[in-house]
RNA sequence: GCGGCCGUGGUGAAAUUGGUAAACACGCCAGGUUUAGGUCCUGGUAGCGAAAGCUUUGGGGGUUCAAGUCCCUUCGGCCGCACCA
């Protein structure tokens, strides 16, 4: 009988003894030797959940593999240790952040090791330590040096439960990513990373991370979220001369500059519309009251609705009007319009009602004219916005497709000043302060004599204050009676620290380079970047794929601007691995159950264990503490073992996919050890143990032996498997090599290629479970020492070739025979063999034979008339 | 609205990338074993049909000797973005 509970304390003693998953240091010669596995690092929220055993488990399946395959192997494990949730504990129950930090972070990193992953602990950061938030402030400064970081007061997202403000990223639907707040605009001084000045290399290198054929890359589905994110369009600012008649008002250009992607549409153009921020806006405010009026009612619609367009759209008619750029004649009314936003483009735009639906919704709204200036003959209907047809009603562009008109019109602009080509990104400058304590102190002083000045280096790490006060809503920092008072270490005079954190994706943005030498008094050290960069195989949810995966890249195209590293890009490949979900249990009062308080009968339906009142399965979804569908991964281990989990969680479903737990399915896994065991114990009780005949693998021995042949078939598959990081199907392929080796156990095979055959089936399966592998090779095999890792088997490639085929026999390309055949039979001898066949003759029938397809080895198809 | 992904047995899924659809597993059915057990072993399991055989990859159409795979169309589901000019 297999007893995992030993076993398995055994194998994970004999690792930590052997220091078995202690990084190996690498020299520059080790590089194409090197493999740097990751898995997104985890929030100390207290306890592991099934969500972050399916994440490192696929992580070690690939290091366990990698490492027998002798690659030198990197694979840290951190924690994700500043952010709001410490904050919200300590004001609930007075515990302090710190304290509850690292208090969970305690508590989940024995879960962790208790999993027997292959992490290096002596790795292990957890980011809120003074240690690598001093590097980061260090890194903070370094980068504003280089005139990356900007302050600016600007609109901000303000989530007012959490109080604090919000990336535009960290906005979902209109409410904030984590309190679920509609979220409101205010003003606020923030500091900012220029991330748009690298909009375009963001952009552009996405080529080099799709993925080859079977080649590693990242998710399509990850590369299109982040090209919509950064969002790109070529387009073109263009001069509107401002006409100053009664209702001018001093504005110190001319023009008004508007940007298009559609300027082949101007001489459609019926109005222009500005945002109500925009400075032209605030000046005719500033003279009239209606127009005030107007911008501060439209201010007042809260983001929600704002950025759901579901809002009406409204215009402020200034009176003021301009020239369309390429006809003086033709006069444009000037609108301050809701619709029209001060961040993108210039604020200003150009209406071309005939060919946009939004301004067409405005036009007719305001009884503004719509003139259609593009032709098509498959619809008539308006607006029109497609870019197929004809110029019309266009003057000099008449007769020409849409995209010559365009490239005609930005011709004429640009040779009469009148306009420029243009790029715009939908993507924003990051704003990476918060109104909160647990986070990384932002390095600058604010001094009334030098402005605002960088925390000298020396000065570094800018620590947190422990004695803090959750009682007043707000900043902590900013209410802490002393800590924010200091001198300018410039001039010497009173001057005030910034009170701002930094948003915690700033931490996550640099952590897999602070692996590579994580003791190191250096942020970063170059040598090891040098080694170990970039991460190989990065393992996460797809829920980070524009927030965090954008950030990291961004960070390490900065950092290689400052001379700290030599790449550009982080992540090699991506695996974005599903949820895991379990059927949720609701009873008919609303309250939801856990898995366990419920009985399921066989015909579906369910009742409570402790009352037998009816319940509801509500559905399948990602388990969660509020639906209590949750499985504990600690009981599951008690019970099954940790393998049995690895396997269970590894089979079936591919690792991008949503997992739907499934305990009749993990008793299959249990069971699968136990058969293998069982098997074990056969063969040893009929070979006993294996001894040095295995080691001699040399040309001689070689036998071509059925079931050793059958056994480096599988290997051949298996091996594929492994490598395109298909788990499941290299499961499977082992479950069927299982079952050919029960089949000739009654059969005298010879010792030597039984232990060959052993060996690979024992090894193969060592990175899906690790203690059972090692138990099961000591078991059988006589190793000369202790061991703690099985090396990948070698692929006899002559042996895994199939020496017969089936050949299908189609007749007009349906299956109506098969029949066995060696390898390399003539086209000629298929043919015969085919239509000679009395079953296929049937088929045939009396039609003469028109042609006969033939698939060498595989198949042949016979066409009659 | 725009963009992307995906529809295969009762279920999770395979299908060497255009060449024998449903491997492997879960479940279910039948049979067997003195089976303490969350057992184990053998066989069956896409549908219809007594069988020969016919039908079958959401629906319809097309290309091809051959389509789950390619093209068009339609329906359904999931995800992302959402007044981005």
């Amino acid at each position: 009988m297999y007893s995992f509970k030993s076993v398995e304390e055994k194998w994970q003693k004999i690792w930590i003894q052997n220091n078995t998953n202690v990084t190996p240091s690498i020299s520059p010669t080790d590089r194409d030797n090197k493999c740097y596995v990751l898995e997104m690092l985890p929030y100390p929220s207290g306890k592991i959940h099934m969500g972050h055993v399916r994440n490192y488990c696929i992580g070690d399946v690939l290091v366990r593999y990698k490492k027998a395959l002798g690659y030198k192997v990197l694979h840290p494990m951190g924690w994700d240790a500043f952010g709001m949730p410490a904050e919200n504990a300590a004001i609930q129950n007075g515990t302090h952040p710190k304290v509850w930090t690292y208090q969970n972070i305690e508590e989940m990193k024995n879960t962790i090791i208790s999993l027997g992953l292959s992490y290096d602990w002596d790795r292990e950061l957890a980011t809120c330590s003074e240690e690598y938030y001093g590097h980061e402030q260090r890194l903070f400064i370094e980068i504003y040096e280089k005139g990356l970081v900007y302050r600016k007061e600007s609109w901000v997202n303000w989530d007012p439960v959490d109080n604090t403000v919000l990336a535009n990223e960290q906005v979902i639907d209109g409410k904030g990513w984590r309190s679920g707040a509609d979220v409101v605009k205010k003003q606020l001084p923030q500091w900012c990373l220029r991330i748009t000045q690298y909009a375009e290399e963001l952009l552009r290198n996405l080529a080099t991370l799709k993925s080859d054929v079977n080649c590693g890359g990242w998710p399509e589905k990850v590369l299109t979220m982040q090209e919509n994110w950064i969002g790109k369009s070529d387009g073109m600012s263009i001069k509107f001369k401002i006409i100053k008649n009664s209702n001018y008002v001093g504005y110190p250009e001319d023009n008004l500059v508007i940007f298009t992607t559609r300027p082949e549409t101007l001489f459609g153009a019926s109005f222009c519309a500005i945002a109500c921020n925009h400075p032209l806006a605030l000046l005719i405010a500033q003279e009239n009251k209606a127009a005030a009026t107007f911008i501060s009612e439209c201010q007042k619609i809260p983001t929600t609705e704002c950025s759901q367009s579901i809002v009406e759209k409204k215009g402020f008619n200034t009176g003021m009007f301009v020239s369309n750029a390429i006809n003086q004649d033709d006069v444009l009314p000037i609108f301050i319009a809701n619709f029209v936003l001060m961040e993108y483009g210039t604020g200003a735009i150009f209406g071309c009602p005939a060919h946009d639906e939004r301004d067409f919704e405005f036009a007719t709204k305001y009884n503004l004219p719509i003139r259609s200036v593009i032709s098509s003959s498959k619809s008539d209907s308006l607006p029109y916005v497609c870019t197929n047809g004809m110029m019309i009603n266009s003057g000099f562009l008449n007769g020409l497709s849409v995209a010559d008109a365009r490239t005609t019109v930005c011709n004429f602009l640009e040779k009469a000043l009148l306009g420029t080509r243009e790029t715009t990104y939908r993507l924003r400058d990051w704003s990476v302060s918060r109104q909160r304590y647990w986070g990384c102190p932002i390095p600058m002083i604010h001094c009334k004599k030098c402005g605002i000045v960088t925390v000298p280096k020396k000065d570094l790490p800018i620590v947190l204050p422990d004695d803090v006060d959750f009682s007043v809503p707000g900043n902590p920092l900013d209410h802490h009676p002393t800590w924010k008072y200091v001198k300018c270490p410039y001039c010497g005079t009173d001057a005030e620290r910034e009170t701002d954190t930094l948003d915690t994706f700033f931490e996550s943005s640099w952590y897999f380079l602070r692996y590579c030498s994580p003791h190191d008094d250096e942020p970063i050290n170059k040598k090891a970047i040098e080694a170990w960069m970039p991460v190989d195989v990065y393992i996460g949810g797809i829920e980070h794929a524009v927030l965090h995966l954008l950030y990291a890249r961004f960070f390490t195209m900065v950092l290689s601007d400052c001379g700290y590293i030599n790449i550009r890009e982080p992540f090699t490949t991506l695996l974005t691995q599903g949820m895991v979900c379990h059927t949720s249990f609701q009873d008919d009062s609303g309250k939801w159950l856990y898995p366990n308080e419920v009985e399921i009968e066989k015909d579906g339906k369910c009742f409570a264990v402790d009352d037998g009142r009816h319940v509801t399965a509500v559905r399948s979804e990602k388990m969660s503490k509020s639906k209590k569908n949750l499985i504990d991964p600690e009981q599951i281990i008690s019970t099954y073992g940790l393998d049995a989990l690895r396997i269970f969680i590894m089979s079936d479903t591919p690792y991008e996919k949503d997992f739907d737990w499934n305990t009749d399915a993990l008793d299959g896994a249990w069971r699968y050890l136990n058969k293998m065991w069982r098997l074990c114990e056969r063969i040893n009780a009929k070979y006993k143990i294996f001894t040095e005949v295995l080691y001699k693998n040399d040309s001689a021995a070689i036998d071509s032996s059925h079931i050793l042949k059958v056994t480096h078939c599988y290997l051949k598959k298996i091996n594929t498997a492994f490598d395109q990081i298909v788990f499941h199907k290299a499961i499977a392929f082992h479950r069927e090599l299982t079952r050919a080796i029960e089949g000739v156990l009654n059969e005298d095979v010879p010792v030597h290629i039984m232990a060959e055959v052993i060996n690979i089936w024992i090894r193969v399966f060592a990175p899906f479970a690790p203690h059972f592998a090692l138990e099961a090779y000591q078991f059988l095999f006589s190793s000369p020492e202790t061991i703690d890792l099985l090396h990948w088997p070698t692929l006899r490639s002559e042996l895994a070739r199939e020496d017969t085929a089936t050949i299908a026999v189609q007749v007009n390309g349906r299956l109506r025979h098969t029949f066995e055949s060696h390898l390399g039979r003539s086209d000629d001898e298929l043919k015969e063999i085919s239509l000679s066949n009395e079953h296929v003759k049937k088929f045939i029938k009396c039609n003469t034979v028109k042609k006969v397809i033939i698939v060498p080895d595989k198949l042949v198809n016979i066409v009659t008339e």
